[in-house]
RNA sequence: GUGAUUGUAGCUCAGCUGGUUAGAGCGCCGGAUUGUGGUUCCGGAGGUCGCGGGUUCGAACCCCGUCAUUCACCCCA
C-alpha cells in the first residue's frame, strides 16, 4: 500500500481545496478590515514558556514541542527521566490569542489603544484527529486590547453575524459569562472549584442531567453542594427568564449580578444582527477567558464549534503588562469550509488554464511559443504543450487541466500571423489574427 | 490517554462455511486515428492481499501481536 502519505491529522490540499479556502478567508478578511481591523502575522512556532500553563492542563499536554538543536543530551541531569525543558524549549503555536498577547506585551508601549488587529494562520495541536479535527488547522482570530467597553463584544458579535451571513451558513452564537459561573459557584460554596464546576456542567447537553450530577460527584463535590448547584441544570430556554431566574439566584454575588447585567446589556444589541443564545452551562476551557465568552454552532450540519472567543482581562498580565483588558473571536477555516461542502453550499470557483496551446511539431514550436506569449501578455492563463504529441492526447490534456479553449498554431496559422481557437465546451473554431487575441471575448459560449 | 472500526491494483470495491494461477469497474499506457478532443473497439502494464508471528495438508479469509485509517470519548476550531 501507498507509506507516502501526510503526518497524521495533516492534509494537502488541492487545487480546488486551495480555492475553497482562499473564498473563504477572503470573506473574513473583508470583514475583519471593514471593522477596523489590521493584519498581523506571528511565528510559527514560540519560546515553549510563552506557550505552557495559558490552556490549562489538557492544554498543555497538547502543545507540540520542538526538541532542542545541537547535543543536548549531554546536558540532561538524569537520564532515565529527563525534564521537559530539558529536551525541548521550543513549541508550535496552539492559538493565536497567546501570541498575540505575546506580541500585545512586547509593544504595549507603541501600539495605538485600543488595538484592533486581526490573524489568519495555521495553529497546531497534538490531539487525536477525527471529524473536523485536524493537528494542523487554520484560525482566523481578530482581538481588540486596551478597551473594556462592552461594545467591542456587540461589534465582535456582529462580525459573527455578517460573516457567517455572508458565507450562507446558518449558525447560532452562544454567549456566557464567566462571572456568572463564578456566581454560581460562590453562591453555592464552591467559589475554589470553579473548574471541577464548569468542566462538568459543559457536558449538560451530552450526557443530560444525571451525567452532570454524577460527573460533579466524581469530581468530589458532597450531596449539599450538588443540591446548591441543582438550578444550572434548569435554566428555561427562554433568554429573558434564564436571565431573571439568574439575577434572583446570584442576588447575593456581587460579580454574578455584574455578569448578568452585562450579559443582558450585550444581548439587546448584539441579539439584533443574528441569532444569539445565551447557554449557562457554556463554559470553554481556555483558562485566560474572565468575561463573556462565545461558541459557534452551525445549526444545519453536525459539527464541532465553527468559532469562539471570549474576554480575558489579564492575558497579557504574565508578559509582564497587566491592566490591559482584551476581547476577541476566533473563525475556524477548516470547519467551516467542511460544513458549506457538507451542505454543498460553496460557489464553483473557477481553476485552471484558460488556454492550450498545441503543439503540432518542432518546426512548428517557435510560433506556438510566441502565441501562448502573446496570450499571457493579453492577461489570458496559459498553457503550452510541451512537446509535439499526437493532437488527440493534447486536447485530453486540455479538457484535463481545466481548459476551456484549445490554441491551434500550426504553419498554416502562421502563414497567415493567426491562431485558430476552438471552444473545447461547444466546438465552435474561431480564426483570429495574432494581433486581436488581446480584444478575443473568452467568454462566449460558456 | 480510552473505546470501536476498517486495511485486497493508482482510485472505488468484489472475493462464498479456509481449497488451483486473487477479480471487476474506473483510471493509466499503446493501437484503430501523423492538423481537431469527449463516443466506440482492440491490446497491454499494474497486487509483498498493511506488517510480523501462529493454527492448518492448505490462509486474503481463523487466532495473537503490531502499524495505519476512520469514528467516538476527553478537549476543542
Amino acid at each position: 500500500m501507498s507509506q507516502a502519505r501526510p503526518a497524521k491529522g495533516t492534509r494537502d490540499f488541492a487545487a480546488a481545496d486551495v480555492l475553497r479556502r482562499r473564498y473563504v478567508v477572503g470573506v473574513l478578511q473583508s470583514v475583519f478590515e471593514r471593522y477596523g481591523f489590521a493584519p498581523l502575522e506571528t511565528p510559527s512556532f514560540e519560546n515553549l514558556d510563552t506557550l505552557m500553563g495559558k490552556y490549562g492542563e489538557e492544554g498543555d499536554r497538547l502543545i507540540f514541542k520542538i526538541l532542542r538543536s545541537g547535543d543536548f543530551m549531554k546536558s540532561v541531569a538524569d537520564l532515565q527521566q529527563p525534564k521537559a525543558s530539558e529536551l525541548a524549549d521550543k513549541a508550535l503555536r496552539y492559538d493565536l490569542t497567546v501570541p498575540f498577547a505575546r506580541y500585545v506585551a512586547q509593544h504595549a508601549g507603541q501600539l495605538a489603544m485600543p488595538f484592533r488587529r486581526y490573524q489568519i494562520q495555521p495553529v497546531w495541536r497534538a490531539d487525536n484527529p477525527q471529524k473536523g479535527r485536524f493537528r494542523e488547522f487554520y484560525q482566523c482570530d481578530a482581538d481588540v486590547v486596551g478597551s473594556r467597553s462592552l461594545w467591542q463584544e456587540v461589534e465582535l458579535v456582529a462580525m459573527y453575524h455578517q460573516a457567517f451571513a455572508a458565507l450562507g451558513l446558518h449558525v447560532v452564537v452562544r454567549v456566557n459569562h464567566r462571572g456568572l459561573l463564578a456566581g454560581i459557584a460562590e453562591v453555592a460554596g464552591i467559589g475554589d472549584r470553579l473548574v471541577d464546576f464548569t468542566l462538568a456542567l459543559d457536558k449538560l447537553d451530552k450526557v443530560g442531567v444525571d451525567g452532570v450530577r454524577a460527573e460533579w460527584r466524581e469530581r468530589g463535590f458532597t450531596d449539599v453542594q450538588c443540591a446548591a448547584l441543582e438550578p444550572a441544570l434548569h435554566s428555561s430556554g427562554d433568554l429573558q427568564a434564564t436571565l431573571a431566574q439568574m439575577r434572583r439566584w446570584l442576588s447575593t454575588s456581587e460579580q454574578g449580578m455584574k455578569a448578568v447585567d452585562e450579559l443582558q446589556w450585550l444581548i439587546e444589541r448584539a441579539g439584533r444582527s443574528g441569532d444569539l443564545a445565551l447557554d449557562i452551562t457554556l463554559a470553554r476551557g481556555l483558562n485566560y477567558y474572565t468575561g463573556c465568552i462565545f461558541e459557534v454552532q452551525a445549526t444545519e450540519v453536525a459539527m464541532g464549534s465553527v468559532g469562539g472567543g471570549g474576554r480575558y482581562d489579564n492575558l497579557t498580565g504574565i508578559f509582564g503588562v497587566p491592566g490591559l483588558s482584551g476581547v476577541g473571536i476566533s473563525f475556524g477555516l477548516d470547519r467551516i469550509v467542511l460544513c458549506l461542502e457538507e451542505l454543498n453550499r460553496v460557489p464553483s470557483l473557477a481553476s485552471g488554464p484558460q488556454v492550450l496551446v498545441v503543439q503540432f511539431s518542432n518546426a512548428e514550436a517557435d510560433y506556438a511559443y510566441l502565441v501562448a506569449s502573446d496570450l499571457r501578455a493579453a492577461g489570458v492563463r496559459t498553457v503550452l504543450y510541451p512537446e509535439p504529441a499526437k493532437i488527440k492526447k493534447q486536447f485530453d490534456h486540455a479538457e484535463r487541466i481545466g481548459a476551456s479553449w484549445v490554441a491551434l498554431t500550426g504553419s498554416m496559422e502562421q502563414a497567415a500571423d493567426s491562431v485558430q481557437l476552438k471552444n473545447l465546451a461547444t466546438g465552435a473554431q474561431h480564426s483570429v489574427r495574432r494581433s486581436d487575441l488581446a480584444h478575443f471575448d473568452w467568454n462566449q459560449g460558456a
